[in-house]
DNA sequence: ATGTCC
């Protein structure tokens, strides 16, 4: 770590100030279409803060990378800085077995067969779980489910189902339910426990503790050399019916009130208007669904490693949380609305919003690398609080998908994944052609993300996790 | 991200 690296930069733009969290190569590295949305999301009313990740990239109104936040009493609520698929995250479980248990790639390969045969991973699949009612899981979130998909007769010295995650139920004003149409209604129909598309994800990882944290790894119930799922999903076509409902409802109260920017695209209404409400609470609905939808998947990756290895298996949960999201937080002695779209809470130990298993060394923070590179389990610092405990969300686009398509070869691919050797990383997909898109060249180098948010004292690495297999959709 | 254009 170079040490004349700077870490961080407040720019000082038109509309206001934006807190840039990342090192000098990769700030530059941005580009100035990144810095001119920072200033469009600074013209909404009454903003308080506003920063970027160092993984931070342009999306659709808002960078993926952004932390926004409004005094809850004056608060404005952005579909735009929540981001298109609401309530996406990562959940991490972890294994009794240790890496040497898969060293055989056959076993492996029968492994991710026979994860495809119970985690649907095609476009438009149907979910498996046929008795669990959507309303149920939309109005209760993991506390919806029958209880026997809440999985602790797998984890029999400790239940962690319901306590080791971020949020296990958001409550909101269930009649606001009943405005989405019956059509958008149908389309979720039989889609909990589908994994999705994109950088969605199942990963078999192998853990690697860093030393600095050998003692929280430790309380974590971590080892070296164990390993653990990591499962990255969200909200499905639920949350896309929440934004197409929500969306022209707040496009109407933004032309009502004479609100906009520079950006067409760039969504925000008044919290307390009605069409904030009713994103908000929607909002909370998908939230529940992706908690769900993440549970499931890992429900079904249970069944598939017991299938396959037969023998006592346990996969108890270390942890689930978003990084597409908005809601109430204290800091201090005031309450705000933080807005997180590509970014991951990370409350250091003794915070009094860490969940009880985790209140004295701080929760985990789940970091996705790219495919074929390594992701990382993080723990927040106290030095945090400056960035409102907002971390990196993963490694960050660096190319479009098309771009990738042109630079980057099936070979290339292939051996970025080390396709026929023994520690070669199996994958899903036959023929690498359709996830292209996914190769390791299409993101920024995780490692370098992970230098800036531990230089700039935000949080420290846990463990390193190295990559075995992975299961993708298309 | 998304039955990615019913």
């Amino acid at each position: 770590m170079s040490k004349n690296e700077n870490y961080y930069r407040r720019v000082d733009l038109p509309a206001g100030e934006l807190h840039v969290f990342a090192k000098d190569e990769l700030f530059e590295a941005m580009g100035a279409r990144t810095l001119e949305m920072a200033n469009n999301n600074l013209q909404i009313p009454d903003i308080r803060y506003m920063s970027y990740t160092p993984d931070a990239h342009v999306g659709v109104g808002t960078c993926i990378g952004t932390t926004a936040v409004w005094e809850t009493e004056r608060a404005f609520v952005s579909p735009s800085i929540v981001g298109s698929d609401i309530g996406c995250g990562m959940r991490v479980h972890v294994t009794n077995l240790k890496a040497e248990d898969l060293k055989d790639v056959k076993l492996r390969r029968k492994l991710v067969k026979a994860i495809e045969k119970r985690l649907p991973v095609e476009n438009h699949a149907r979910g498996y779980f046929s008795d669990i009612r959507l309303e149920d899981a939309l109005r209760k979130g993991l506390h919806g489910l029958p209880g026997k998909y809440v999985p602790d007769a797998y984890t029999p010295r400790k239940a962690t189902s319901l306590t080791h995650v971020e949020c296990s139920r958001f409550r909101f004003d269930e009649s606001w339910l009943d405005r989405i149409p019956e059509q958008l209604w149908h389309r979720s129909h039989r889609q909990l426990g589908t994994l999705g598309g994109g950088n969605h994800f199942v990963e078999i990882q192998a853990v690697d503790i860093d030393e600095g944290n050998r003692r929280i790894a430790e309380q974590w119930g971590l080892q070296d050399g164990q390993v653990i799922v990591m499962i990255h999903s969200g909200s499905r076509s639920w949350g896309g019916a929440v934004n197409q409902y929500c969306g022209s409802e707040v496009a109407k109260t933004m032309r009502l009130l004479g609100l906009g920017t520079a950006d067409p695209k760039l969504a925000f209404a008044p919290l307390d208007s009605e069409a904030g409400q009713a994103y908000a609470n929607l909002m909370y609905s998908a939230l529940n669904f992706a908690v769900v939808n993440r549970h499931l998947i890992g429900y079904a990756i249970r069944d598939a490693f017991k299938d396959t290895l037969g023998a006592p298996f346990e996969m108890r949960t270390l942890y689930d949380l978003m990084h597409n999201y908005a809601w109430e937080e204290r800091h201090g002695d005031a309450s705000y609305f933080v807005h997180r779209k590509g970014a991951t809470r990370s409350l250091p130990a003794g915070h009094p919003d860490n969940p009880a298993p985790y209140a004295s060394t701080g929760h985990p923070a789940l970091i996705p690398g790219s495919m074929g590179t390594s992701s990382y389990l993080m723990v927040g610092s106290p030095e945090g609080a400056r960035n409102y405990y907002s971390i990196c969300h993963g490694a960050g686009r660096v190319r479009s998908r098309n771009a990738t398509k042109q630079l980057v070869t099936v070979d290339e691919f292939a051996s970025s994944l080390r396709i026929g050797q023994d520690d070669e990383i199996v994958v899903n997909h036959k023929g690498l052609e359709s996830i292209i898109d996914e190769s390791p060249q299409a993101y920024k180098d995780v490692d370098q993300i992970i230098e800036s948010v531990v230089g700039a004292g935000l949080a420290t690495v846990v463990a390193k996790c190295r990559p075995m297999a992975t299961v993708k959709g298309v």
